[in-house]
DNA sequence: CCGGAACATCGATGTTTGTCAATATTTATG
DNA sequence: CATAAATATTGACAAACATCGATGTTCCGG
């Protein structure tokens, strides 16, 4: 009594050069999502944003108070925290006619822990 | 290659709307350099490779194995190598004809690491 | 209600980047 | 040495991006 053969799945060729895979590797889709919040981060401007509102007492900063130290314009500046609040970063609130940003708790920690995961 | 404003504007009143500064935030060197870290990091088709060599048994994959599930051409896979090998995130070794990339032991913990000071 | 202050949005501009086709380079093999 | 295979490099091009000046918007004080 034998058992019959079982097909082989149409594997491609692994012959020649490579070793096998031990884990599926990141989705497309994750990939993509992760590189959009890494890529928020992957400017040294934005970058000193997020170190500077983190460097303010209460972790807030209006666009003020980064303007100067940045040396960039007004605009450059408020697109910068806008691309840092869409990625979630920070958040704005508003209050008279100052807009105060502060980081997202939790948000740097997350991005951190899925480069353990890639 | 275009420059940020030099001149820097006088002195800005600091009464108005701002609380304090409680530490230093990153430099402006620092944060250039771990900008151009993030950036090779940042792109959907660079994550996918660093978590197909993960995910490859030693850890370790050549180029032909990644252009098929990429879905990407060859110069193309290969430019995205050299970016992370450049950046420190692969390492390239060369047997044969082939060339085999593995992880940077510690690389992405470094870089984990790094965000929990920004 | 008017002027000014803080910030956002828009439009334009030069730079960087991801991609591919074509070509060069390197290595093994006949 | 000639050929083929795997990879790297080059050149070109479109899309994305960082930046700024100009302009809009919102809010406060007189």
């Amino acid at each position: 009594m034998y058992m019959p053969v079982l097909e082989l799945p149409p594997v491609r060729d692994l012959a020649a050069c490579c070793a096998p895979i031990t884990r599926e590797p990141i989705s497309e889709d994750s990939a993509e999502k992760f590189a959009r919040s890494l890529k928020a981060l992957a400017d040294p401007a934005r970058l000193r944003i997020v170190s500077m509102v983190a460097a303010h007492a209460d972790a807030e900063a209006c666009v003020c108070d980064l303007q100067q130290p940045l040396g960039l314009s007004q605009p450059t500046v408020s697109h910068h925290l806008k691309v840092l609040t869409d990625a979630g970063f920070l958040s704005r609130s508003k209050r008279g006619t100052w807009a105060y940003y502060t980081l997202v708790p939790g948000s740097l920690d997350s991005i951190a822990g899925l480069l353990a995961t890639v």
